[in-house]
DNA sequence: TTGCTCCTCACGTCACGTGAGGTGGC
DNA sequence: TTGCTCCTCACGTCACGTGAGGTGGC
């Protein structure tokens, strides 16, 4: 949205959305539900607004969100209250799950990563040894002690470093 | 389970889960519902018995146990059918999401070890020409090939490969 | 005073389960 | 014939939504 500062007749109030700030009227409105079915929500344990200080319902934008989507079960889908409760829990742990996996997926993606890093490191530690390895031998560590290399041998044969 | 074909009197018939095999009386009695009741979640679509050649309703081991979790979400839970409904499909979503996230944490898994044993294999290599670095100086490969190695040359000096 | 809030009680509606009633084939 | 199957129709119950009724504070 545009302009959520700016002084218009389009100013938005910020809000925390766990915050209540509904009275029962307007959360019943924006939910397009009785107020009686509000109050009745919470006495099945459904929904718990906040209260002012005088006992007044508070609702929250995360309330009122809950409300609606309660509204779809109920209204839309035929379903009665023992099965909302299930299905908005079953939601949940379903969020829940979908987190872990990118979560997993993540750190796969990023050992894929470090697997293939390491092999290419390895090809090039290989290329470096090549040449010992094409005479037909390997040359083991026990053996490259014992030859008590000169380094002025090398500058015999060509190059020198 | 022992004696799965010894012929004794708890011997067992072995049947495919998703063979239809009860009749409607003897299904509805293992799920502990009214025959008519079964007809019922037939005819809106929850369950779906295979058939005789005679057009009897024939249950499966499956749809006893499909039966059964309806039954307890029903009776138990005081769920109605348009949340059973959703309930099963969000079970089934969680299932596949949980067998998801098996595999992925295998792979992980796998990954991981791929990892140590790439980083342990990289330092073996390091120790491996430890003697040469020693020296004060690396050999580059140009001059590895320069120096023309001899593999006779190794025997005089100590141990043979 | 008006219009909101709080609450409890009660009624109408609808979904669901089950029984009745009638049919047909081992 | 008995007991199952198939089906449709109808009724009883119960949950849910909503309205009524009475209270109290801006």
């Amino acid at each position: 949205m545009a302009g959520r500062r700016r002084i218009s007749a389009s100013a938005r109030v910020e809000v925390a959305s766990d915050r209540g700030v509904f009275m029962i009227s307007v959360a019943a409105e924006l939910a397009e539900m009785h107020p009686q079915t509000l109050r009745m929500y919470e006495a099945r344990g459904l929904i718990e607004p906040k209260r002012s200080p005088k006992g007044t319902r508070l609702y929250s934008q995360r309330d009122v969100e809950r409300l609606r989507r309660i509204q779809e079960m109920t209204a839309q889908m035929g379903m009665n209250l023992a099965g909302v409760e299930r299905v908005l829990e079953l939601e949940e742990q379903l969020e829940a799950m979908g987190r872990r996996v990118a979560a997993l997926q993540k750190r796969a993606d990023e050992l894929t990563a470090e697997v293939k890093r390491l092999e290419q490191l390895r090809r090039e530690l290989r290329a470096e040894i090549v040449p010992y390895t094409r005479g037909g031998e390997l040359v083991r560590r026990a053996d490259l002690q014992a030859l008590r290399f000169v380094p002025s041998a090398v500058g015999r044969g060509g190059a020198t470093g």
